[in-house]
DNA sequence: ATCCTATTATTCAACATTGAATCACAATAG
DNA sequence: CTATTGTGATTCAATGTTGAATAATAGGAT
């Protein structure tokens, strides 16, 4: 499973960890994904729904940041989720450049039907750790997505499994 | 940072494994193809040189199975490696069904410049880890990448840094 | 007020990705 | 030999994603 790179011990290391990480995060993507499909949603407008769901209504940009894409997938995004019947667009009267995202009854019935499933689905993929390394595993990957910040999120607060 | 789901202790850190999995991962990818950019090459296009760099001329299928990626865009990918001049096409005599895929003298000397530089980026996000941590990272993660195995791969070989 | 800069959302073209359908070929069973 | 089944590659339509350009608005500065 190694790495067929010659370099230094550092190197080889980090090499090691890196594709593992990408690799695992693949395969428990693509899983969620498959699953989600059988609900009609792509792994987005999951994300989305399930970010408006636990934190309420919220603008675009703040969207965008959640789900760490960008402002032109968003506003795709939640043309499909409009078009779908799932959420609605508001003007913000304060601040006219926004636009609040609100959860319609139908895609509030939605995500509060689907989001157990699909945190069961991430449960039973992550049983394959054991609850203290699923802490070691959170602490290290804050620690590695905090580095060199990217600017991910304004402030602490994170959706339930955001964007995947 | 964490969830702001109610549920029991064990699906809440699973959630907030995942969540913080995936955002990690992310971030990582965002800038390591932000940097792949500058050299002209797309993730998967580098994952493709990196692969046959490492591993020799190989069918698309074995390439697909390594990139983590369907067929389809294999051969999307390669046309467009064979387009810039990158790679090349020789059907099997053998096996008159399988296309395998060699990097052209010109690929080879691209891969061969880039690849380190790549590394290099890799190694540096990584420092935000130290060494120990790093290797307990590449446990867990092939202990979660291997449960419910996909199919990922056939063997025990895996190219460098593959696809990410 | 007027200018400058920054933020928000939208649009669009280019590109990436998937999944299904199709064709060619191989391997096996009968 | 010849069906049948399976595998590898290609194609295509639908969809997702990015990045750049645009327009509207806000928030200072002067």
């Amino acid at each position: 499973m190694g790495t067929h790179h010659e370099g230094t011990a550092a190197e080889r290391r980090a090499l090691d960890a890196y594709i593992k990480l990408m690799r695992a995060a693949r395969s428990v993507t693509a899983r969620l994904v498959r699953r989600l499909a059988t609900e009609r949603l792509t792994e987005r407008q999951f994300g989305v729904l399930e970010t408006l769901y636990h934190l309420g209504p919220l603008p675009q940009c703040a969207l965008g940041r959640k789900q760490l894409t960008t402002g032109g997938n968003i506003t795709f995004v939640v043309d499909n989720l409009v078009r779908d019947g799932l959420a609605e667009r508001r003007r913000d009267s304060s601040d006219r450049r926004i636009v609040t995202v609100h959860l319609t009854p139908k895609g509030r019935a939605l995500i509060a039907q689907t989001f157990p499933r699909h945190a069961a689905a991430i449960q039973e993929q992550f049983s394959a750790l054991t609850p203290d390394e699923q802490e070691v595993l959170a602490r290290l990957m804050k620690k590695l997505g905090l580095a060199q910040g990217l600017a991910d999120d304004e402030g602490a607060e994170t959706p339930a499994t955001g964007r995947a």
